[in-house]
DNA sequence: GCAATATCGTTGCAAATGCAACTACTGTCA
DNA sequence: TGACAGTAGTTGCATTTGCAACGATATTGC
């Protein structure tokens, strides 16, 4: 008995393993966008959300930043600093709150944004090219489903990181 | 007119963003596993998925390990080499080609193996819960499909890593 | 008004990662 | 047979990451 449970084994796939397959179609996604894109605007992936973000929600602090893209905050930080650095990003000093700096685009990176967004969504409609508009949709929900749900789990037993 | 774009913004939201989505859902999920049964073995992620493959295809190479899981090779030799250490694989020299170890679970591997395996697969449980039956699976599928065309598009500007 | 506590963002540090160089072994072709 | 090219796996190194500790500013309670 013993013996024919090792036999049998467990039928269980990895590959057919949804945390598994999560990870790698992210990874694989991710990848492609930042050769294609990210890479050739000489940012990184965090960079590029932080710009994102800003892009639709400027004037923004890091904190916040944090909270909508469930990045860690040093990675935000960092992100932030080399946007910074190269004048993609402007930073002023809150004055009801000078802990809260205040993020906005600067000119250039505002031109970068523009040029980087209908290249982002051309590149997510290569990767679902072979989905029809229903089924777009309906990953984009039952991701959304899936995050909800992972995050209530993940609350259970620790704080909500990256 | 350039004012008006700049006011009207671009529509573009990084949360309904797919592959920003795609990352976040996979981080969320890896890391509520990571936390609740792989950090009590003491396995890490890579290690964890060593052991299922060689759970469901053993003996195998390293190698073998590299396609099937889409990890880089190195990720594969040090989870290989933890695994080693603590006794949970075996590793034997292929007499045909020496260059080639085979792996097989240890006697305590396979346990952990067998102990984790129902635990992973109460986890997908819990994390699909708000799914129907018919909406799981279409995840999986619609997820392979999106595997397979980021590989595509990935292949065509480079080697395909993890 | 001020001490104690909390929040915002930065930094130090150890661990994980990806790439490329390397060693060891195998197969091929002359 | 013996040089050459190819493959399997390991290691070194620079980069990225996550966590925790920290300095600076804000808020609370007395």
């Amino acid at each position: 008995m013993a013996e024919l449970l090792q036999e049998q084994g467990h039928l269980f796939r990895l590959e057919d393993f949804l945390p598994y397959r999560l990870s790698v179609a992210a990874n694989r996604v991710s990848r492609a966008f930042a050769r294609r894109y990210a890479q050739e605007f000489g940012l990184t992936i965090p960079e590029w959300r932080v710009l994102a973000v800003v892009g639709d929600s400027s004037p923004i602090s890091a904190g916040e930043i944090v909270l909508r893209t469930a990045m860690d905050k040093a990675k935000v930080s960092r992100a932030v600093a080399g946007l910074l650095d190269r004048d993609l990003l402007r930073r002023a000093v809150n004055p009801l709150d000078q802990r809260r700096h205040m993020l906005t685009h600067s000119r250039k990176g505002r031109q970068i944004y523009e040029t980087i967004v209908p290249r982002a969504l051309a590149l997510e409609a290569e990767v679902t090219q072979e989905l029809s508009a229903e089924e777009r949709r309906l990953l984009g929900s039952l991701l959304q489903r899936l995050i909800r749900q992972a995050s209530l789990l993940d609350a259970d037993e620790g704080p909500d990181p990256e």
